[in-house]
DNA sequence: GAGTGGTCTAGACCACATC
DNA sequence: ATGTGGTCTAGACCACTCT
């Protein structure tokens, strides 16, 4: 951990308690750095984070101001792609697998794995639902090599928490493509969609701080039930 | 403009030259420095732009190399509310205006917009085409004390390049939500959605550098034609 | 003019990858 | 062990806002 992540949780923590309130004006840099005891470049890289976030602004020859947020309980502050986590003590997450196999990789997920023709890939395909009702479908495939020994309870539990906390491996970044496209009886059956409608799909591919490919992914979404926040600041 | 903008921006024309290619490893730090007369931290905060435009991946002990990117001419590399912006060179954008009048805003509107109730805004609605396609109708709401003399000719240009060339006004951020509802009669007919199919709706609001927000902006598209690309990487 | 953020530098030290 | 990025500091100077 550093410091100027430190220092984000830190004033994360007080804005969403509510020490600082909507639209409240911080102490103004100097006081700050004394406070958290640290240089004005790492004040204003620990600030960043929480521009980032949508929860404070900032205004040069002004000051910085707790954003007033539209966004509930801090969806999405947080870098996170584990829905396990997304929903953490608001919603129980349960998954059913539905395929779980080892296959070569065709020229299609070579090239979006970034790996050799041929290779063993996990391919995977999860049913998981919100509290008990149908949310998404996600059909995962993830290079043999980056996580040899995958088993079915890992699966049912969070991948996530198993490649981070068990392998140690970062995540650096996700890559995501969100469209939408008309519905196939696969899709039909668990989401409850009727034939004609469309599902959402969330294309995803996510790079560890190796710079290997992790995972290639695609998350199918009922139309209604599908919701996606983000913030997009400028350089 | 800043230096670290300008580095960056010199980086990234030699990547999209193609002067230094998929998979190749950049010259390291030290020498960038170097070649550009700049400090240490100076190019950090000017390859950091490039990550997170997903163009490079940089680790630690290893080195800086270009991104095998899946995305096609830099969509989304750069930060673009703009629809004329975002297809320039590539589509024809057509906007038609269909409604074009100030009211008070309700309560509802003032807490997306930040405004007293009863204050006025700008209400637009836009048809725009991609080549004469239909694309998105846009419905937004903008408060008459920041644009106090929005003329229709402007509408049908670019309203981005009327705020930020003209206005000198620049824009901070933006909260975009997505989701998806069933269609009413009014998006139908201009975006050719049967009854029963859902849009796909981008949920918009746009804050100023000056804190202050410009515009909550509802756009709807085909769910067939929508796209929406974007990456996250980790603080 | 006073208050407040933004950028840039030089240099120290640390963490990780690869050989 | 060496190469390469990441973090942190002290301090200088600049740019913007407010009144």
């Amino acid at each position: 951990m550093t410091k100027y992540r430190d220092i984000a949780d830190q004033i994360r923590s007080k804005i969403i308690n509510g020490e600082y309130t909507v639209g409240m004006k911080l102490p103004y840099e100097y006081i700050l750095c004394v406070n958290y005891r640290c240089n004005k470049e790492t004040m204003k890289k620990a600030l960043d984070i929480l521009v980032k976030e949508g929860l404070i602004i900032r205004r040069r020859g002004a000051g910085t101001f707790v954003k007033e947020t539209t966004l509930q309980d801090g969806i999405n502050t947080q870098f996170e792609c584990s829905l396990t986590k997304r929903f953490l003590g608001r919603k129980t997450v349960s998954s059913q697998v539905i395929v779980f196999e080892v296959v070569p990789a065709d020229h299609f997920l070579a090239e979006k794995l970034r790996i050799e023709e041929g290779d063993f890939v996990y391919h995977i395909i999860r049913d998981r639902s919100l509290d008990g009702e149908p949310y998404v479908e996600e059909i995962t495939y993830l290079p043999l090599n980056i996580v040899p020994q995958l088993k079915v309870n890992i699966l049912n539990h969070s991948l996530y928490d198993y490649i981070t906390q068990d392998l140690h491996l970062r995540i650096q970044s996700c890559h995501l493509n969100i469209t939408s496209s008309l519905s196939s009886s696969m899709e039909r059956d668990f989401l409850g969609l009727s034939k004609g409608e469309p599902y959402i799909q969330e294309e995803q591919t996510t790079y560890l701080t190796t710079g290997a490919i992790l995972e290639y992914c695609l998350s199918r979404y009922h139309y209604a039930q599908y919701e996606f926040s983000t913030i997009l600041v400028n350089h």
